[in-house]
DNA sequence: TGAGTTATAGAACATTCGTTCCAAAGTGTG
DNA sequence: CACACTTTGGAACGAATGTTCTATAACTCA
């Protein structure tokens, strides 16, 4: 009956999210959407609303795919501590790839909103927490498999990694050069000793 | 012969640079900027240039008055391990004090700008590169007063606590709880042993 | 006191912003 | 084929953006 989409929405939040996450909320445009994603701004707003609804959609994108893919091996692999290692050996590989600078998105936007917008605030708060408990868990399969101290205080431990993940992620926005970065991350993992 | 100016240079950065600070870049208008200083339109286009040139003119101001302070204590107390652990210990209790969540300005806009801005990235990556000779020389000092062993990798250290130190800014401005950002920094401060 | 100089106040500029509206286009069902 | 319905393209909206202009005010030195 309806005129059917010319689009596909799960392609639009990724080209929507690729320009958030390059420019940030603010110096990003509806036109630069518009130009980016191919989509007609009448559509836009017709499926997403304005352009902070959109941008919450994006986030939650981002979450689902990006988060989601950089914590993988931090979730799946068996030995905890070598999962925590890889995690930050890759986030420090690709931090500082060519064209790359980028950062986290959930990192780069709790910076530029949270402090007056309470509803960027929560989700990357909610993302901070999935991540502290994420290394929680590699820390306690790592202490079990003997890997780790059982004398370590694991909660300040996970929140420590968590932490500075984080600042990995601003670290390679800002342009760290690729030594910098591998100094600060083989310092962190000297914390698991 | 001249008319004499109506306005105080210095106070006019330092409220420009609260703006700049709390709200960033893009979203500061210069809208905000003439209600803020008091200043007017003209006036300010007339000592300072376009809004892109007045915003460096706070980062230099921010840099002298502000980050100064911030790593006086570092440079100053000739104990190296406790000047590094006032630091650390400092910036976590400013940091969750209340309505003070905007963080480091100079972090801030290195997230921000830095991909997209060089003369931005070049301050941001110049001020890094300062607060870590400032935490590498307070860790020699350690290490000759023997609260540091001699093994470590001070260059490595050095650029980890620098990173670390951005690491409490972000999660400041954030607004982690005091609890989460006390454990990052005394974790942090483990790495010294 | 008046000439010279610079700061001030605020109107005015073109451009861009986010958002809305409307007519045309495309689909499946009656 | 025509209806009901939604997407699409693009013009149009007012408000806000960064910046400049003009006229007036305030001061110092001759």
């Amino acid at each position: 009956m309806p005129r059917p989409r010319a689009f596909d929405e799960e392609s639009v939040l990724d080209n929507a999210m690729n320009i958030f996450w390059s420019k940030g909320f603010e110096a990003t445009s509806i036109q630069d959407l518009v130009n980016e994603t191919g989509l007609n701004r009448a559509s836009m707003y017709a499926s997403f609303g304005d352009k902070k609804a959109l941008f919450l959609r994006v986030l939650d994108h981002y979450s689902q795919k990006i988060s989601a893919e950089r914590f993988a091996d931090l979730r799946n692999i068996e030995d905890g501590r070598a999962a925590i290692e890889k995690t930050f050996r890759d986030a420090a590989k690709t931090g500082t790839a060519e064209g790359r600078h980028k950062g986290c998105l959930m990192v780069n936007s709790g910076m530029e909103l949270a402090p007056h917008d309470p509803e960027t605030a929560a989700i990357a708060h909610q993302a901070f927490r999935r991540a502290e408990d994420t290394f929680a868990a590699a820390l306690n399969r790592a202490v079990d498999q003997g890997k780790i101290s059982k004398g370590k205080n694991v909660r300040a431990l996970a929140r420590f990694l968590a932490g500075s993940f984080q600042g990995v992620q601003l670290m390679s926005r800002r342009g760290a050069d690729q030594e910098t970065l591998q100094d600060y991350c083989e310092t962190i993992l000297d914390a698991l000793d």
